[in-house]
RNA sequence: UGCCUGAUGGUGUAAUGGUAGCACAGGUGACUUUGACUCACCUAGUCAUGGUUCGAAUCCAUGUCGGGCAGCCA
């Protein structure tokens, strides 16, 4: 059902949803805070559809908040491009439906030293949501996504702190001897030589290494915890590194760089999120995560992290490396062209929020590896469409029919029903003339068995107007048939004596003369095969099919299209305008969302 | 050979000691002015072996197979 109609979609269930329904239920926070973490270093796929649904669902489902945090440590990899791409995609997906859940952060604020029970602390909590959207809206951008960045003075007290208490050191170990030291997962490493060095030392080292006395590499600031840990990442993990480069956001203020886990856990912390939702790979860190937390004994209530298994769809890449690959070896048009798993090549293509949001609730959420069909992902897509897209009559590979019978010159209007799937459907006018046009595949000289279509001798309706039957081929000399005359019986016209009767098949067709000429593309999956990933050559799968394009004829009322229109091209498939399309003068440009499903499987 | 983690029809997912259910896919039929949609029916599953129990997908043991971990990436 679609989420337009009445009946609401159960909630989902899953194994996180139920830990955290165990805390609502035991009053454990004052609020559910869940956040979206990405590194702005690449586009948004629909694998992060899947880690955004479910954290924002999280939160919208328990009256709590979502920060979209940029989890921007690492200058070297990071841009504002993805920064804006990743916002754009983060608030097409939850539009309507998790807005309200969204949190934003005033703009350029940074956390607030406070005191909580006596102790020091820091806090950034969001702007109100019910003003946000509002903000939003008007563009007064007076509030903006979080930024581990913004965390980064605080970042360094911490670990003035850590230092004070003992637990971190810093380390002269070049990177290959840091990684020769650590050991192997069957193997403990060796303590670093430095990692003895006094509180008074480590404090001076570090700070020094802020003032930017070092070159890059020279030296790090490592956490004092276990060497010999069977968790690799135990292993004294690096908390910062010397990176003398300006940072996108924070500018050239820093030469030092905190490290992913030790950033993410504060980061939470300092924003009060009470549930960190990552994926499996991060299982090995959570012992680090809380290990950072409780060694600084701080005065709220501390996060916790909780991992699902990630998406994997079937017929789909989404490796980075290989989308850009893609995108270099123009296999594609870019990020956004409508073959990529991109949100943005998504959205591109067609597809609704909804129903990306529909298909990765139904996938669930579990811990365990999964490759979902790409059939499901389908299914959903169709489902939502089907609800919402007007029917249009359109002929993408269009052969010409000849009415004998209908003067030249004359037009019978004929009603179109809009949507058959509403419960009150309205209709349109649509131009019946002398010749029109139908689709190639609908006509057979020598059709197969259990041919429903046109064919010599045959009848056939033309829907909404009238049943025709096929009088003659016309060939030329060589033998091409170059018209197919056709009589119609307007007798069997909606209102007409024979409207009842039947005939095995009904084909869609388009006025030749009251038509309009449109570029459609017509996109098919980009892989030959289920698991590309799997392939020692992703390449050599490419589909070299995965785009025709045509240049169909559509009835008139389409040249009304605007970009957020959906359509079903009747018995062809759901389509949108590219957005490509709107140039003066030049024909509309169609992109296909996806074809009906087609149970007469040639 | 270390640690972490997982295993239910073809695929994905539920059942938290008490009738193995749902969705997708597939098949058959009905309906149809979309070979769509919708509807009905069908196909098909607890990794293995032991144990506990009146009763095990679920608890225990052992094994098998899969995924992750040795970035100054996230």
């Amino acid at each position: 059902m679609s989420e337009s109609t009445a009946t609401p979609a159960p909630a989902p269930s899953d194994f996180i949803r139920d830990i955290v329904a165990t805390h609502v239920a035991e009053q454990r926070y004052a609020k559910i805070v869940t956040r979206f973490p990405p590194e702005p270093n690449g586009y948004l796929h629909i694998g992060h559809a899947k880690s955004i649904c479910l954290n924002f669902g999280i939160a919208r489902e328990n009256h709590g908040q979502c920060n979209l945090r940029f989890d921007d440590t690492n200058p070297v990899k990071e841009d504002v491009e993805y920064v804006d791409s990743i916002t754009t995609d983060v608030r097409w997906l939850i539009a309507g439906w998790a807005d309200h859940c969204l949190g934003y952060k005033p703009k350029g604020a940074h956390p607030a030293k406070t005191t909580v029970n006596g102790q020091p602390d820091y806090y950034l909590g969001p702007v109100d949501p019910s003003t946000l959207s509002s903000q939003l809206s008007t563009g007064s951008a007076s509030a903006e996504p979080f930024f581990a960045s913004d965390y980064f003075d605080q970042l360094y007290e911490y670990a003035l702190t850590l230092i004070r208490k003992g637990k971190a050191y810093v380390c002269d170990l070049t990177p290959e001897d840091t990684d020769k030291y650590r050991g192997a997962p069957d193997r403990p490493g060796q303590d670093s030589p430095f990692r003895t060095r006094s509180v008074a030392e480590n404090l001076d080292l570090f700070q020094r290494m802020k003032a930017g006395e070092f070159p890059n590499g020279a030296r790090s600031l490592r956490s004092k915890i276990d060497m010999a840990s069977p968790n690799m990442w135990l292993r004294d993990p690096l908390l910062y590194r010397i990176r003398h480069v300006p940072h996108h956001h924070a500018g050239d203020k820093w030469c030092i760089y905190p490290l992913y886990d030790y950033a993410h856990c504060l980061s939470d912390y300092v924003e009060g999120v009470t549930h960190s939702v990552c994926t499996l790979e991060f299982v090995d860190h959570r012992a680090l995560y809380d290990w950072v937390l409780e060694s600084l004994d701080l005065p709220r209530a501390l996060p916790h992290q909780y991992e699902f298994a990630k998406l994997t769809l079937g017929y789909t890449l989404v490796s980075k490396r290989k989308l850009l690959t893609l995108v270099n070896e123009q296999v594609v048009t870019g990020w956004d062209d409508p073959r990529m798993p991109t949100l943005s090549g998504l959205r591109r293509r067609g597809i609704p929020a909804s129903a990306l949001r529909r298909f990765v609730t139904s996938v669930g959420v579990t811990k365990f590896d999964s490759l979902t069909d790409i059939a499901v992902f389908e299914h959903a897509v169709r489902d939502e469409l089907n609800q919402v897209a007007a029917r249009r009559l359109a002929v993408l590979k269009p052969v010409r029919i000849v009415l004998s019978n209908i003067p030249a010159g004359e037009v019978i209007e004929v009603d179109a029903t809009n949507n058959p799937q509403s419960d009150t459907p309205t209709t349109r006018k649509v131009a019946l003339t002398r010749e029109v046009f139908i689709e190639a595949d609908d006509f057979a000289e020598v059709p197969p068995p259990k041919y429903f279509r046109l064919k010599p001798g045959g009848e056939v309706r033309l829907k909404y107007a009238c049943i025709i039957k096929c009088d003659e081929l016309v060939r030329d000399a060589a033998g091409q048939i170059t018209e197919i005359r056709c009589t119609a019986d307007l007798t069997t016209r909606t209102g007409g004596v024979n409207v009842d009767k039947k005939v095995k098949g009904t084909i869609h067709w388009v006025s030749a003369t009251h038509c309009l000429d449109a570029e459609v593309r017509l996109y098919d999956r980009l892989f030959t095969v289920p698991e590309p990933a799997a392939e020692e050559d992703f390449l050599k799968v490419v589909n070299p099919k995965s785009l025709e394009v045509v240049t169909a004829k559509l009835e008139l009322s389409l040249a009304a299209t605007k970009p957020e229109d959906r359509y079903q091209f009747e018995r062809l498939g759901y389509f949108a305008l590219d957005k490509d399309s709107p140039k003066s003068g030049s024909p509309l440009v169609f992109n296909r969302t996806i074809t009906l499903r087609d149970n007469w499987a040639k």
